[in-house]
RNA sequence: GCCCGGGUGGCGAAACUGGUAGACGCAACGGACUUAAAAUCCGUUGGCCGGCAACGGCCGUGCCGGUUCGAGUCCGGCCCCGGGCACCA
């Protein structure tokens, strides 16, 4: 038995006994309770980063947990192959998207086994593999045949140069990352899912998910965004135009209506207008993203023509503006520039008019011409005519119920939520199944020419998508005629890959079902575990495509995930510097001197290759595409596996944003050499004999207490608070405890026997490998990490004295030793009598005793 | 701009339901061991003040205000940092 901690043996070792115990199919059916651990799966980028690590140690220390605790755990992994860095890189390295991604997980699994992660290999996936991504298109043409899948025109960024569409990502201050041209926007057909059709059932679905995190609850309801209101018709010599209120209170305060620039009566008074013409062209210029539009200057035109108040039948303007959306509700807003904030600006600035016509409940109503800023609260109506005097609740009750008898208003609920574009005009994604027939129209792959299957051998060259310009993918028979017709070049959003990979995992094998009846003994999950940045949009995806399957037959739960961990992001500093064309090229923390300034923060840098500045950027989350990344392979290698899944665990709680740093790293490494070496020590002594808890002295009692306490501490800590880090500091202090212990009498070290070989089984979660050695060194046979899950010894957990606060007005004063058991009386009476109490209390009266029963005292004077 | 989080010693953090602020660890400093260094072990460590000492006092959880016997925790306002904003994944 060596004395030396060697990781390196010690990881091998662990490694090889792990295979070696695997046994029978893991895919039979076993007796024990199914637990689905799952962590969302990587892109793969290349190497993993800290975040990867950080995500699959919490999902391997939950897998071990539960399988120690006798669940049937299935902790499976996969890939998220499909996706622009695979072309980016293809266009910088001239190497194919396919050979980059098969090279990228190659290496990352060697990396993700060599953390010793308890995964069941035989299930991986990857998503750019035809026997996955058949089901996509399988599943879309269900879709389609149901109208949930449709197609209609969409706006993408545009870059006029290189004539093709960028994603959001490759447009910075917009222009076209690679030109530097300004961008457009640019309308195109798409395919859609209605996901707005499941908009009130996923809205309602969140309050049957106790297990997820409230922030993620909030964001996604607020996402969905479920608004209450009128549409109101205001009628004009066209037709009618509409437009959604949640204000019809405000009704007779409009005083304009402004629509988005796309809007068709813009468009038709564009037709004889060239300035407002120009106007909207004008609008066109930047990119898509809401960010952009919220922030940009509020802009606006009149257009010349005017619609009719539906209850006053007064003219009012029609303006065109750049802060009405044309995706939400109608593209037109009534404005209120007395009560509505955007309005009010926009009005002053264009010198509009404002009727006030909503007043405080319990003040006057404010001056049009003083006004300051909008009153947008809820009050009373005023000069409204017969509405006067009512409450906003009513006052839209009474309004909505006069323009109903008009047929000029319906009371209507509308969402946020947009439908779910998911054409992308790129390569390296899953072909929509959709042949395009010059004589026949649009017609969908027949299900048994699927998959469509994806050429890989093609490069992209930055300028449009090469699938467009490969013949042999492009040119094909019309299912219907036979004559010559032309694939759709689009391919799937990979949102659609990762809406439904943990159900494959199930059945990954089945070539002839995207799923069979083992899906439903698996799922829905257990426990899924992923970041925070995924709140909104992959685990809403994933919640609607659940619920399609669910109404098709295919599953019979409606809920993919029952409890949800959300890991907080691991940062790291970001250095770039900005091209002449507009492009942005960012630099590891490694390869940079920071600046400083007095108060410590960075400012900038300098490049340590050519010595010339780079920007700082901030802290940002770890990715390849901002080059702060850092991998986990050397420290691994320095340290071994775990010491580095234990530092992770210790460093901060899970939800957490951590701000990366190695310093730590040392200590928790120094932890488990100290552990080894304790333990070595321990049975370097012989054999400990077995341990008598009724013939312990107190010294023992309660070393052997705190062993029982640190049982049911580290069991609440991972398996109902995830806060591994405390669950990490209890053994430390267990450990410290043991070792302080001198005792070499024999029930002495009976105690540090069960102390060591709780701490053995209380830490294999995080550091597997290490407990793998130390339970053999204890004696004991078989696997740490296939043991049962100790349970703390009630009767070892009792207490006879417990030490009690004693507060004077709520400050500190003292502290008195007593009874566990001592009643009210028995507190308050001790308290009174602590000597430094006795001195702030003095003669004072004692007005007020608070007891806290087993906490504290506190007496006010 | 909008939605969601976070801010506690020199640093990462703990304090779970309103009840002892700073557990555990890092760094630093002092000591032991050593020819020396590394490693290891022991001790000190929020700030200020009093005391030979045991110990005691005052201040302190981003900022301003409030509720409460008692606030890091609850409420109102603000500042800063991070995540998301529908084509990065």
């Amino acid at each position: 038995m060596t004395m030396e901690f060697d990781p390196k043996a010690i990881t091998a070792a662990a490694q090889a006994a792990w295979r070696a115990s695997e046994t029978g199919d893991p895919a039979s059916p076993s007796s024990a309770q199914k637990y689905y651990c799952l962590c969302m799966l990587p892109y793969p980028s290349g190497r993993l980063h800290m975040g990867h690590v950080r995500n699959y140690t919490i999902g391997d220390v939950i897998t071990r947990y539960q399988r120690m605790n006798g669940r049937d755990v299935l902790q499976p992994m996969g890939w998220d192959a499909f996706g622009l860095p695979a072309e980016n890189a293809a266009i910088k390295n001239g190497v194919p998207p396919a050979k980059w991604t098969h090279d990228n997980i190659a290496y990352m699994r060697r990396q993700l086994q060599s953390l010793g992660f308890a995964i069941d290999w035989s299930r991986e996936i990857a998503t750019c593999e035809p026997d996955y991504y058949k089901w996509n298109q399988w599943l879309f043409l269900r879709m389609l045949e149901r109208g949930i899948a449709y197609q209609k025109t969409g706006t993408v960024n545009w870059d006029p140069v290189d004539q093709t569409v960028l994603a959001n990502e490759q447009v910075i201050d917009g222009r076209g990352w690679r030109t530097g041209a300004l961008v457009e926007k640019r309308e195109i057909p798409m395919y859609y899912l209605r996901i707005t059709e499941c908009a009130e059932r996923l809205l309602a679905g969140l309050d049957g998910l106790p297990g997820w995190p409230e922030r993620v609850k909030t964001m996604q309801a607020n996402w969905i965004g479920r608004s209450e209101g009128v549409e109101i018709g205001f009628p004009h010599d066209g037709g009618v135009l509409k437009v959604f209120t949640t204000r019809a209170d405000t009704l007779l305060g409009a005083t304009y209506v402004a629509v988005a620039a796309e809007h068709p009566l813009a468009t038709a008074a564009a037709a004889r207008n060239p300035e407002l013409a120009a106007f909207i062209e004008e609008c066109k210029k930047g990119g898509v993203t809401e960010a952009e539009l919220a922030t940009q200057e509020k802009k606006g035109m009149a257009t010349g023509l005017h619609v009719q108040h539906p209850l006053t039948d007064e003219k009012l303007p029609v303006w065109v503006a750049n802060y009405v959306l044309m995706s939400y509700g109608e593209g037109a807003v009534m404005a209120v520039p007395a009560h509505d904030q955007r309005d009010f600006e926009f009005a002053r600035k264009h010198d509009l008019p404002l009727k006030v016509v909503v007043k405080p409940r319990d003040a006057d109503a404010p001056v049009a011409e003083t006004m300051q800023e909008a009153f947008t609260e809820h009050g009373i109506t005023v000069n409204s005519g017969a509405f006067d005097g009512l409450d906003t609740g009513q006052a839209i009750a009474a309004i909505a119920a006069a323009l109903e008898q008009k047929q000029l208003g319906e009371k209507r609920t509308v969402y946020r939520l947009r439908d779910w574009g998911i054409s992308r005009q790129r390569y390296w994604g899953c072909p929509i199944p959709i042949i395009h027939c010059p004589d026949c129209g649009d017609l969908p792959v027949p299900d048994e020419d699927l998959p469509v299957v994806l050429p890989e051998d093609l490069a992209p060259d930055g300028s449009g998508n090469p699938l467009a310009k490969c013949a042999e993918f492009v040119n094909v028979a019309c299912p219907k005629c036979g004559g010559a017709a032309r694939r759709e070049t689009d391919t799937m959003d990979t949102f659609v890959d990762s809406s439904w990979y943990y159900m494959r995992y199930a059945c990954a094998d089945n070539d002839k079902a995207m799923v069979d009846a083992r899906v439903n003994r698996w799922l829905p999950v257990d426990q899924y575990i992923g970041g925070i940045e995924h709140a909104i949009l992959h685990l809403l995806y994933s919640r609607f495509w659940t619920r399609v399957m669910h109404d098709l037959g295919l599953v019979d739960f409606e809920e993919p995930f029952t409890r949800l961990l959300t890991q907080g992001m691991v940062l790291n500093h970001i250095y770039f510097r900005k091209g002449a064309a507009g492009g942005i090229t960012y630099y590891s923390p490694d390869d940079v001197t920071p600046i400083q300034n007095a108060q410590g923060q960075i400012t900038g840098a300098t490049l340590k290759s050519d010595g010339r500045p780079v920007e700082y950027g901030g802290m940002g989350t770890m990715s390849k595409s901002k080059a702060n990344g850092v991998d986990p392979q050397a420290l691994v290698e320095k340290y071994g596996a775990d010491t580095v899944r234990l530092f992770m665990m210790f460093a901060v709680p899970p939800e957490q944003t951590l701000e990366w740093s190695e310093a730590g790293v040392e200590g928790a490494h120094r932890f488990l050499k100290r552990l080894w070496k304790a333990v070595s020590e321990h049975v370097a002594a012989g054999i400990a004999p077995e341990l008598k808890a009724a013939a312990l002295n107190e010294v023992q009692r309660e070393l052997r207490r705190q062993v029982h306490e640190t049982i049911a501490k580290v069991s609440d800590d991972i398996g109902r608070r995830y806060m591994f880090n405390t669950a990490v500091a209890a053994v430390m202090e267990l450990l410290n405890a043991v070792t302080r212990s001198e005792d070499a009498t024999p029930q002495g070290r009976a105690v540090r026997q069960e102390a060591f070989e709780t701490i053995a089984l209380l830490l294999a979660p995080m550091a597997p490998h290490s407990c793998e050695a130390l339970w053999r060194m204890l004696g004991r046979e078989g696997l740490a990490t296939a043991a049962a899950w100790p349970q703390a010894d009630t009767v070892a957990l009792v207490r006879e004295r417990i030490e009690i606060v004693v507060q004077v007005n709520g400050k500190l004063r003292g502290r008195v030793a007593v009874p566990a058991d001592a009643g009210r009386e028995a507190l308050e009476k001790a308290a009174l009598a602590e000597q430094n109490v006795q001195q702030f209390v003095g003669d004072k009266t004692v007005r007020k005793l608070i007891v806290v029963p087993g906490k504290l005292v506190n007496i006010v004077v």
